[in-house]
Formats: structure tokens, sequence, C-alpha cells
RNA sequence: GCCUCUUUAGCUCAGCUGGUUAGAGCGGCGGUUUCGUAAACCGCAGGUCGGGGGUUCAAAUCCCCUGAGAGGCUCCA
């Protein structure tokens, strides 16, 4: 008898030999047909694999990442055994399960191509291959045969991954007619795939090296029953309502011009009144944080470039120089606003005394990304950063990254940003040279940033080798509507740019020393983060950031006057009001500004003129009874007061 | 940049396999109505169908080039 203990301590004891599904039909029926694969002994593996001796198991349902992961990729082996029936001699490169369902790259070869018009078509086919419940068989394999055997099926991308595995641990899993290299685990057998949608068709590049070959990549997801697969395309619908793009067309925050150019985004009055709001916002906490506003232009010599090194890393790549037409002389559109900082550093010598010095700026770039590249406000080629560079001693950088880290926390509180990632991004340790700075300054920062995130009680990743060459750094990244990951946030390390500029100060030891510079944006880009401010809020603004904060809606025409009273009153006390004169019916201009997302609509007609008064209603909460002007001027204000205070009480 | 798809009025969209003056709703404008908590009524004006070229007796519709957008791939705020 072998010794099986469950997660919760207990435990039983079966016959050797005895499967991950025997085991669960032992415990219920109920668990039997929902559990989907199982961990012996933190190794994940198929329910059908036999175990032999003691050993610590969970099993897994569709709730756990580890369940999904094996239903999403069994999925996809059933999506590749559709394929080679649709489009026989059709060539497979990879196909994984993915957070949200699975894809499979794919060469269908001879010129034929895969549209989503053919979707339909292979989904039909996977459910009625998936009806057939044919097992998933694993076998393990030597390389020689696998070589053979891919080699005989003229797969040369399954070659070549087969050519990277070491011989002993190459294994094959085969259903209905369908044999594929893989690791596993997998589900039982075919049938416990009970929906399938197929979602898009996108090109891939082959091993994701844009200069090798284009595969077809057909993205899809599935579950174990119909329900649940109407819930996520539900999902997905609704969240393609918070669209930034969707709702910054409706709201009239900002627009495209292909006349201006792609990617050049255009603010409307609305959208601009917004992205003011929030760089005052920052402005104020800045100002207490000992930052020290300052301003340079959107060109820059190209001599400057050479000297930061964006020249190298910008010029080719970039919008092309600007060239004056006496002098020829060269001038760049700033990628970066760090060279221009560092010139304004050098304008005066340094005492170590006054370090650290920092210097911020709403600094507007321009970056030539690729076409394909650009998406809404996330990725455009003129966008605006919250900007700024401290200069500090090594023996400071750490007090300064917890201070950023403030900073960052208090615009992540202030919009209710809770879902976000923290990233800590070292070098790689087998490659050093890559990097630029002494090992023993890296060995500092990168200390100094994992102590910093650990006294802030940050959750961060630590990913070695994604360090810039120039320095570690602290990402702060958050998802988009549709679950896209985007990096707001970020601070980073830089050795190399106050060598390039000879940046110096004088120390207590009457030397000349570097100062360590620290990039950092809590915004990342009032472009991307507007962006994801909009998906998150599905343009509910809180009440101290709308655009519009209140209007005023006149029952009829006779109540103008009042109206004009009421705004009068309101923008006495910075209260942003408007009034809906228009022609309509109430219930019509109460449905049109409340789809505007205008927090707070005041109706106004005999009752509120006889009473001085105004009756409220709250964006998306409806009527909230009648009140004095005075009255309602108080709740807003204090509102507003509320979202705001806890930056004064906690962080100035 | 690459792959696939999309592009018709200010917005959202219809226009089947090419066939008479290209449609609808919303919005805009004019009028009627002066109205009490999520869509009053009537009328009018908006489009060289993203741009250019071609095929055809005939092109929004088919072909080629090109712009822009979407979903991805590599990169990045």
């Amino acid at each position: 008898m072998i010794k099986i203990t469950f997660p919760d301590q207990s435990v039983k004891e079966y016959n050797p030999g005895i499967t991950g599904i025997e085991i669960a039909r032992n415990i219920s029926n109920s668990l039997a047909r929902e559990v989907l694969a199982v961990s012996v002994d933190n190794e994940l593996r198929d329910l059908t694999r036999t175990i032999d001796h003691d050993a610590r198991i969970i099993l897994h349902n569709f709730n756990t990442e580890e369940g999904k992961h094996a239903f999403w990729h069994s999925s996809a082996h059933l999506m590749a055994e559709a394929l080679e029936i649709l489009y026989p001699g059709i060539k497979f490169g990879i196909g994984p399960a993915i957070e949200n369902g699975f894809y499979y790259d794919v060469d269908p070869g001879n010129g034929v191509i895969i549209t989503e018009a053919d979707l339909p078509r292979i989904e039909q086919k996977m459910y009625e291959l998936a009806r057939q419940g044919s097992p998933y068989k694993r076998e393990e394999i030597s390389k020689e045969k696998a070589i053979d055997l891919f080699g005989r099926k003229g797969d040369e991308y399954k070659l070549e991954l087969i050519n990277e595995l070491e011989d002993g641990t190459i294994t094959l899993y085969k259903h209905g007619n369908f044999t594929d290299l893989c690791r596993g685990p997998h589900l039982p057998d075919t049938s416990y795939i009970k929906a399938i949608k197929l979602l898009s068709v996108a090109g891939a590049y082959w091993r994701g090296d844009e200069k090798r070959k284009q595969l077809t990549r057909i993205y899809g997801i599935s579950f174990p029953d119909r329900k649940m697969l109407d819930e996520h395309l539900h999902m997905l619908e609704q969240a393609k309502a918070r669209d930034h793009r969707k709702l910054g067309k409706e709201l009239e925050l900002f627009m495209f011009s292909q006349k201006v150019g792609q990617g050049l985004p255009l603010w409307l009055p609305k959208g601009a009144q917004l992205r003011e709001k929030l760089e005052n916002f920052l402005r104020r906490i800045q100002v207490s944080y000992g930052y020290q506003p300052v301003v340079t232009p959107h060109i820059g010599q190209k001599e400057l470039y050479v000297t930061s090194g964006h020249y190298e890393k910008y010029g080719i790549d970039s919008f092309q120089p600007i060239h004056t037409p006496a002098e020829d002389e060269e001038f760049l559109l700033k990628p970066m606003n760090c060279p221009h900082h560092c010139e304004i550093y050098k304008n005066k010598p340094h005492s170590y005394k006054d370090l650290p010095v920092r210097y911020a700026e709403f600094g507007t770039v321009y970056r030539y990304e690729q076409s394909g590249e650009l998406h809404g406000l996330t990725r455009v080629r003129g966008f605006t950063q919250d900007d700024a560079h401290i200069f500090c001693r090594p023996d400071q950088l750490k007090e300064e990254f917890i201070k950023v880290i403030d900073i960052i926390d208090i615009v992540f509180k202030a919009f209710d940003f809770h879902d976000y990632i923290v990233q800590i991004s070292l070098r790689d340790p087998e490659q050093k040279d890559k990097y630029i700075g002494s090992d023993e300054n890296w060995e500092k920062s990168e200390q100094a940033i994992i102590e910093a995130t650990h006294e802030k009680g940050l959750k961060a990743d630590i990913v070695r080798g994604e360090a810039a060459f120039y320095g570690p750094k602290l990402d702060f990244m958050i998802r988009d509507a549709l679950g896209r990951k985007w990096q707001l946030g970020t601070i980073q390390v830089d050795y190399n740019l106050p060598e390039r500029f000879d940046l110096e100060y004088t120390g207590n030891d009457d030397q000349k020393h570097r100062p360590v510079m620290i990039h950092r944006a809590p915004f990342g880009s009032m472009e991307r983060f507007i962006a994801i401010l909009i998906e998150h809020t599905a343009g509910k603004f809180p009440l101290w950031l709308a655009p519009d904060q209140v209007v005023v809606l006149p029952v009829s025409e006779k109540y103008h006057d009042y109206a004009e009273k009421v705004l009068k009153f309101l923008n006495n006390y910075d209260i942003r009001t408007l009034i809906d004169k228009r022609n309509e019916k109430l219930g019509k201009k109460i449905r049109d500004n409340e789809l505007k997302r205008i927090p707070y609509i005041l109706i106004v007609g005999e009752r509120e003129v006889s009473e001085a008064s105004v009756s409220v209603r709250r964006q998306g909460e409806g009527d909230k009874g009648s009140m004095k002007m005075e009255e309602f001027r108080d709740r807003v204000l204090n509102e507003i007061k509320k979202q705001l205070d806890f930056v004064d009480q906690e962080y100035l």
C-alpha cells in the first residue's frame, strides 16, 4: 500500500499503480466529474498516470490555474486535430494554454490562408471530435524516434523543438488520429471539452523572431460547460464597452486625425481639462516632495543625443533629424527628457549637501513606434511623460526610492487602482558585461530597490535579466479592460548618463564624485495613464477629476434665469457647471446627461425657484431629493475633499 | 514593419452574387410643444461610399497601389 497525503493533511492508503482519477472517484463521484489534473509531489500530471509511491497530491478542477491550464492545453490539441483534418499537410509550431484560453501557431502551407471566416468551420469540427471522447494518451519516446516521426511528417517546427530537448525527457500525446510533441499534462479525454469559441486569427513570428517565418496563430477559449462560455463572452462584450478608444470618442476627450498623423493624439477641451487636473494633482505632491519644476524644448541638437547615447538607439529608427536651413545643423525631436535635465544639472556645481536634486517636467517626447504597435492612447508616437530626474549620492538611493514609491502609492490610491503588478528588473548575473557601471554599484542599487519595496510592503516579482543596460528598475503595471498589461509608473536607476554627461558633485572629502540618477514617472505617460483610467472608471471619473461636474436642467424655458443663478453660484466655488438649455423634455435631458457621465444633475423648476433649492441626482444612483443651493455646494466640496484628503493626511 | 480583417453622413450601422436620383437611427438645424426624474412631435440639411488608378456599357460592390483603424507578433511610457 502507498500513502497519499491530501492538501488538508489527511492521509489515505491505496494500492500502488492507482491513478489520480481513481483516487478522485474513491472520494466522491462529483469530485471525479470535475477534476482535471493532479499535482503529485508538486509535479503537475495527467489524471490517468499511475502513482506508485507515497506522495502528496492536489486534485485540480477548473477553478484552479493548473486545472484550466490542462483544460486549455488539451483544447489546443483538439483544435490541432481539427486543423489537420481540414487542412491536410498543415504544420504545427507551438500550441500552449494562455491566461485566457489557448492558441496554436500553424503553417497551413502551399499558400493556404486561414481567416476568421474559417473559424466556425474549425469550431464545428472540434465539437464533432470532442464528442468522440478520445482519450489523451501519453507516450515516452527517444529523441531518435521523435526526430524520425516528425521528420517523416516533414514538420520542421517540431523538429527544431525536439533538437533542443534532451533525450529521455521527450513525451508525445496522442488522441484520435493526432499526435503531438508535448510535455502535458492533459485531460483524460476530449469529451471534457463542452464549449468552444475560436476568437481570432493573427500572424505570429516563429519563436517570436521577426526575422523568421510568420505563422498563423489561432486564438480560442473553451469551457467545461456552455454557461461558462456564455458568461465569458458576455464579459468580453462588457469590456469592449469600457474601451478607452470608444469612450474617448463618446465623451469627447481626445481624437486622432488622419491628417495630423498616426499615433498623434489631439486632446479635446474636456480631455485637456482632465489632463490638466491630473498634472496639477501631481505637481502639488511633487512640490512637497522637494521637486523643482523645469521646462525644456521639444528638440535638441544631435550632439546632445550622441552624448546621451540616444542617437544610437533612436537615431535611425526614429523621426528623421530636422535640418536647419543655413548651417545645416541637425536637431532631433526628443525621445526622452533626461539629456536636457542633465544639462540643467551641469549648469552649476553641486555640493554633497545639496543632493538630492530633483527636476520635474511634464515633458513631451516623440518616438517613431512601428505602425502596427500603435494602440489608442496606450501606445502613441507623441506623448507626455510626468518625468523627473533625481540626482543623488549612492547612499541616498534607497531613501529616494522609498519616496518615489510613496508618490506612486498616492497616485494608485487616488484612482482606486488596487490590482497592479510590481516588477523589479535586475541584471542577468550570467552576462554582467552587458551592463554599464561597476559591480559594486549594481549590487548596491539592486539591494536598495529590493529593500525599498520590502519596506513599503510591496509584493514585487523579481525578474533577472530584465534591467535596462544602464541600471535596474521598478515598474508598476496595470491591466486594461481586456486584460492586456500596460506599464504605468516606473522608477529606473541610471549609471550611464551621469557618466556620459560627466556629472559630478563635490563630496565632504573635497573630491569630485559621480551622482546616481533616478528616472521616474508615477503616471508613466499622461496618455497611457488616462487611457487606463478611462477603462477602470468606465468614464465615470471621480468627482474632483470629472471635466464637467454638474449640469443644471431647467424643467422648461421659464427657469433658465434661475438655472443661470445656480450656475454662477457654483462656479464661484470652482465647481465646473453647465446648463442644458435644449428644448427637450426633462426625461430626455436626464438620459443624455447620465450617458455623458456627468456626476451631478440638478433639476430646477417651479418648486426649486420658490425654495432657492436644487433637486439632485447623482450619476448612476438616481434621485437624491432636493436641497438648498448651499447644502448642495457643501455636498460637492465635501465629496471632493474626501477623495483627496488622504494625500494630506498620510503623505504631505 | 509583418500577418489577417475593417473602412459608406458628425456618431452607430444597412446596402445580397456590379444595374436607375446610396438608405436608417441617433446627432445637427427649423418649427410645434413649455413639459418634473433615463428617448415628445413634424419638417429640413448632411455622403464625389478613406484616397488614387484599373476592369466594365455600368463600380460603394471586382482587381492593383496607397492612407487610416482593429486583433496579434517583436518593442516600449
